[in-house]
RNA sequence: GUGGCCGUAGCUCAGCCCGGUUAGAGCGCCAGGUUGUGGCCCUGGAGGUCGCGGGUUCAAGUCCCGUCGGUCACCCCA
């Protein structure tokens, strides 16, 4: 075969060896979030996958490596730039913006992310992520219903060793003070720091205490949390006095910084201590009270999620699951199942058959690699027909067998 | 952007280090046997440009160079 699914991307087909490809997993995931979502009363949001470049560099930010390095941007026949958007967050406040909205307003998506970058486990060129977005609220429970939603939907499918870390990066009033103390400390250190690093201390101060490689001369570095504004250290306190409250586990990550240059107050991220460090990050979020201000919209506070499904599903791992109820066998050909099939199928039940003439034998083993607890054989549409599931066997008409089956199983 | 590992059957891989008749296994697929018409087991069959291009050699899946692709890690993030 000489087409690949390009680089950083790959197909959820039946019949893969992956979990990443199987698409029960996928639909029981994407299935759930719908439902946590509408519990918490965010209804369905969709945005273009593409957007004018200038939105991702106004509103993600300049000094993140995602718009520096990562975006996918293109010239289109009209000579705009535009971007295949990396993240959800930019395009629903833009859609908020756009539609005049006013007071509170929640949003959720769920749908492919894009940023070009050298692909590994459980990052990818192409990733789905879902996520909410709630807008024009500025109070601590917003934060903490946000958080909720996140944890409930998490520990609901069942991600193990499941960890919720916090943290608050301040505000305009706070934040420009501690960073000027933050850069003269590294400053002090610039000779031990790593290259990225030092080149970071002018761009983003704070993403140097994110680095590895440089944590062991920072261990004495000033922390944001012990630099914030009245407004902002209340803030945080409510925020986990609530989660307290919810009974949602935390715990607080001074180091905490996220990628994505627009959060304020509030940061967070959800781990997975069950999988390597590389991808354990299965989902973030936070506040960012700025960002509808920078791409040209009147202030609008706002606090949102999301979540990474390509690692959720990696965390999950396979699992086995029956995808059809009836395997029909015909010993009188394709044409008596297709129609036999068809009674079944109008009754709501799930049914497959075999419509390439195969031997019986050739049936019977594709009824048992299907999953289907029942199976049906037949030996012409006028005659009775043999259901068996498991150990039992009876016979009975075609038309009695719905019936049979909705009082049965 | 940097580094490690790997490209042989539909899938997972052995064979390569120590070049040599028709390139193997398991699973899957097809047919048959056994069976309480299937699940276990047994027999047979189909299926491979050994990623691609050069080079060395009497001879290359095997050695050398290049190239493309995949994968994992760093970085960063979901």
């Amino acid at each position: 075969m000489s087409f690949r699914p390009p680089k950083g991307t790959y197909d959820v087909v039946a019949g893969a060896s992956q979990p990443i490809s199987d698409p029960q997993i996928w639909r029981s995931l994407l299935g759930e979030w719908e439902v946590w979502a509408e519990r918490f009363g965010y209804p369905l949001t969709m945005t273009p996958v593409f957007e004018s470049t200038e939105l991702f560099e106004r509103g993600v930010g300049g000094s993140s490596e995602v718009v520096t390095k990562q975006m996918y941007t293109f010239e289109d026949k009209g000579g705009r730039s535009i971007t295949l958007r990396p993240e959800g967050t930019a395009g629903v406040v833009r859609a908020f913006l756009n539609a005049g909205g006013q007071g509170a307003w929640k949003g959720a998506y769920s749908g492919p992310m894009f940023r070009y970058e050298r692909p590994q486990k459980g990052r990818y060129r192409q990733f789905w992520q879902v996520g909410v977005e709630y807008l024009d609220a500025e109070a601590p429970d917003a934060d903490s219903e946000v958080i909720e939603l996140g944890y409930r939907y998490l520990t609901a499918v069942g991600v193990p060793g499941l960890e919720l870390r916090l943290n608050s990066l301040g505000d305009s009033e706070c934040r420009p003070a501690y960073l000027v103390q933050l850069s003269t400390y590294l400053n002090d250190r610039r000779e031990k720091l790593c290259e990225d690093s030092v080149d970071l201390i002018d761009v983003n101060p704070l993403r140097v205490l994110d680095c590895k490689v440089c944590e062991p001369y920072l261990t004495d570095a000033p922390e944001m949390t012990d630099n914030l504004c009245d407004a902002c250290r209340d803030h945080f306190q409510s925020v986990k006095t609530s989660l307290e409250a919810l009974n949602i586990p935390y715990v607080q990550d001074p180091r905490l910084v996220r990628g994505l240059d627009y959060y304020t107050r509030t940061a967070f991220e959800f781990i997975g201590t069950e999988l390597d460090a590389a991808q354990n990050a299965v989902g973030g979020g936070g506040r960012y009270d700025g960002l509808a201000e920078s791409i040209g919209g009147r202030r609008t506070p706002g606090v949102g999620l999301a979540l990474g499904v390509d690692r959720i599903v990696i965390a999950l791992g396979s699992a086995e699951a029956a995808s059809i109820d009836v395997y029909i066998v015909s010993e009188s050909g394709a044409g008596d199942a297709l129609l036999a099939a068809s009674v079944l199928r109008q009754d709501g039940l799930r049914v497959d058959f075999d419509t390439e003439g195969r031997s019986v034998k050739a049936q019977f083993r594709a009824a048992t690699r299907s999953g289907a607890g029942t199976t049906l054989v037949m030996g012409g549409l006028d005659k009775p027909v043999d259901v068996r599931t498991g150990g039992s066997r009876l016979t009975m008409p075609l038309e009695e067998v719905s019936d049979w089956m909705n009082a049965t199983l």
